[in-house]
RNA sequence: GCCGGUGUAGCUCAGUGGCAGAGCAACGGUUUCGUAAACCGUAGGUCGUCGGUUCAAUCCCGACCACCGGCUCCA
């Protein structure tokens, strides 16, 4: 299969020309089991739900077995943990303390995994007791099969499987012979954390892939060289989008370029025009506020770690109170006594009160309650949508950063809409609409929605404390759903801190998993910040708050559009949409050319022209490298006919037109936003 | 944050314990051309940073920083 690097991709193509997350393996064959839990654990399955597993699955678990058994040929002391399939491959974990895996062991695995096929062992399935089983580990030492052996159930049959001297605590199924596994590839090293905690050892994880044949495995490596090329990394790279500049700016802060600006701008158009139509109001915040604030809103203690250390400072006012506090303690002298205790700590309290903290903000939410709170509000005024592209920081984990996708400055296509709670299911479902309206813009059509729900273990530790309104909302939210018809998985314990949410989920060229585009329901900050609004039977209610981000951030969302597109952006989005390019540089040619840029440049259009004595083909090539959407190549017979000859990216030489009908045409596309 | 890898010109990459290299891009010139590269020349570097070993370090050693592949965490 050939992909179209000039079209986006569609989610099936993805599928196959991305990896995915490993976890994701298991919603494949067990059906709405919740991705979340997943997450923390490859999950067991039951033997009925192993029997679901096809063909490919169980040739890349063989293949998992066999991996593992030339590990142990070679290294005979590597502890086992597990080897499941995913869906572009396989893995198996091991821990071996006496030799660090690299891709030069690759050649020597592989070869012993060739001999293997060779020897064409058979799996063979048998049973173990419990006892039988934990004694065959321990007597190995397999002290991770020991812990894997404790995870099944009691009752639940204890089945191994055998192929050759390897012989691995298994549930299968697996396929007939090692012979039948004959198109593998190692990939790569990595680690990982036993049972994905990082609080566990980290084991060592060899990669592989294997297919049913050679063609379909060189198949795949081609696409996943081809999926490379899309990397928002290296696209926006050559294309002059966005620069990091770690050692003056800072990891994870990236630079938006002029081209890349454009994109943003674009973005930010489409957003306004939207939220207009959709009746919000757009409000402008600064990038700081006191510690007060998320004191108040209750962000320090669960999303502190998330957020810039503080800015600390004193006002030339509190330096004079801090001399008058530091004297009135030395007054007081060394004394003792439950009045000298209260008359200290009071000081001492004062004391901290003359340093003032200032957090860059994680969330545009705070800034919007004070701003709701700003005016008085009556039950007329809602529902109150206040719209911002507000610019955001998040102290994230230095290997999280990844490119545009994961940063620590960004800019979210915020927007918090407060209502009652009759309007509740409206607004909802609107923000729904507006995920939509957006998602065929891009011809987005295939995703992943996630309802994140609270955990009623964790509450008042990761969630805030109210059992009843996490009830009630999340069951509004489910049954706006269910009316809208979308499918959605349910997640429980990935709900925010303050309420449920919905995000959607889409996957990066490299197969990251990453969230574009949130939906979050608010039942408690409002009331911390005392929000209120006057209802008709003039009492005080606290209004809901709705938080959506159909557009995530800029940054995250870019990146995505730049792999999406391969670079290769329609017309309205491309950073330069039309290049005229003349063959030679006579003046009446280039007369010419310079009008035709002065009309277009004269309707807002992106527009470059290359005058230069360079060769037609040259100044095309470079056009299309560059990705200029459209080419307008002018020579002697089009500057006399008043013509252009259209050439479009990727798509070749279009032929000869009026001049009028290009431009007309041009601004058309990028008027109604084509794709 | 943790494990592993990498760091040489704007980009893609060679290379060596003893004067730092190529292609493309840039710049200067020649060329006047019809849908993916005309030709010649010039310039470009504290070899990620700091420290150590050595007569001598881009190369060997150490620390740090950044990036890459994962894990964990998230928009």
């Amino acid at each position: 299969m050939i992909i179209d690097s000039f079209l986006p991709l569609r989610f099936d193509q993805l599928q196959w020309t991305r990896s995915r997350p490993q976890h994701s393996l298991i919603t494949d064959f067990m059906e709405n089991a919740p991705l979340a839990a997943a997450k923390t654990d490859v999950q067991r399955k039951s033997l009925d739900q192993r029997e679901l597993m096809n063909e490919l699955q169980r040739l890349r678990h063989s293949a998992a077995h066999m991996l593992a058994a030339a590990v142990l040929r070679l290294w005979p002391d590597a502890l086992l943990d597990i080897g499941p399939p995913t869906d572009e491959g396989f893995y198996y974990d091991f821990d071996l303390p006496s030799h660090r895996f690299s891709p030069e062991d690759f050649p020597r695995i592989e070869e012993e995994m060739r001999k293997i096929t060779k020897e064409n062992q058979a799996f063979e399935k048998s049973f173990k007791s419990r006892d039988e089983a934990l004694t065959w580990f321990s007597s190995r030492g397999q002290k991770f099969k020991m812990e894997r052996l404790a995870d099944i159930p009691e009752g639940e049959a204890i089945s191994f499987f055998q192929n050759g001297e390897f012989v691995d605590l298994c549930a299968g199924p697996h396929v007939m012979r090692t012979g039948n596994v004959k198109a593998f590839k190692l990939l790569k090293v990595a680690s990982a954390y036993f049972r994905g905690n990082e609080k566990n050892p980290q084991l060592q994880r060899l990669y592989g892939t294997a297919f049913k044949n050679k063609e379909e495995l060189e198949n795949w490596l081609h696409l996943q060289e081809e999926a490379k090329k899309r990397d928002h990394r290296r696209i926006g790279q050559e294309m002059g989008l966005f620069a990091f500049d770690a050692e003056y700016v800072g990891p994870g802060l990236p630079l938006w370029l002029p081209k890349g600006t454009v994109l943003v701008e674009e973005l930010e158009q489409l957003a306004r025009e939207t939220e207009f139509d959709a009746g919000y109001v757009r409000v402008r915040t600064p990038h700081l506020a006191r510690e007060k604030m998320y004191k108040t809103s209750g962000h320090l203690p669960y999303y502190a770690d998330s957020m810039f250390p503080p800015i600390e400072f004193q006002e030339d006012e509190d330096r004079q109170r801090e001399l008058e506090i530091r004297a009135a303690l030395s007054a007081l002298g060394n004394g003792s006594g439950p009045e000298f205790e209260a008359e200290t700590g009071r000081l001492q309290a004062q004391l901290a009160g003359t340093t003032t903290r200032y957090y860059l903000k994680a969330m545009n939410c705070p800034h919007h309650h004070r701003i709701f709170a700003a005016e008085p509000r009556s039950y007329r005024d809602l529902p109150l949508r206040l719209a911002e592209y507000g610019m955001c920081y998040r102290y994230e984990q230095s290997g999280e950063l990844f490119g545009l996708m994961r940063v620590r400055g960004m800019q979210m296509n915020d927007a918090h809409m407060y209502c009652t709670p009759e309007q509740f299911a409206s607004e909802f479902r609107a923000v729904n609409d507006m995920y939509l309206k957006y998602f065929k813009i891009f011809g987005l059509d295939r995703y992943v929605m996630r309802f994140s729900t609270h955990d009623p273990a964790r509450l008042g530790v990761k969630f805030v404390n109210e059992p009843e309104l996490w009830k009630q909302t999340e069951d509004m939210v489910r049954q706006v759903l269910i009316d809208s018809g979308i499918n959605y998985v349910e997640v429980p314990n990935e709900a925010a801190f303050y309420g449920p949410k919905i995000d959607v989920q889409v996957y990066s060229t490299i197969g990251r998993e990453f969230t574009i585009a949130t939906n979050q329901v608010d039942f408690a900050v409002p009331r911390r910040f005392g929000l209120v609004y006057k209802d008709r039977d003039n009492t005080e209610k606290t209004p809901l708050c709705i938080h959506r981000a159909p557009l995530g951030t800029h940054e995250r969302f870019i990146g995505f559009l730049i792999e999406h597109y391969a670079g290769n952006f329609p017309l309205w989005l491309a950073p330069e949409q039309v290049r005229v390019l003349t063959i030679g540089d006579e003046v009446p040619l280039v007369d010419y050319a310079r009008a035709l840029v002065q009309e277009l440049r004269g309707h807002r259009v992106r527009v470059e022209g290359d005058y230069g004595t360079t060769k037609i083909n040259g100044k095309i090539q470079n056009a299309e490298k560059d990705k200029v959407h459209t080419m307008l190549v002018i020579g002697g017979r089009e500057k006399d006919a008043d013509s252009v000859a259209l050439r479009l990216h990727g798509k070749g030489n279009v032929g000869v037109k009026p001049r009028a009908e290009v431009v007309a045409q041009i601004l058309q596309s990028i008027r109604t936003r084509a794709a």
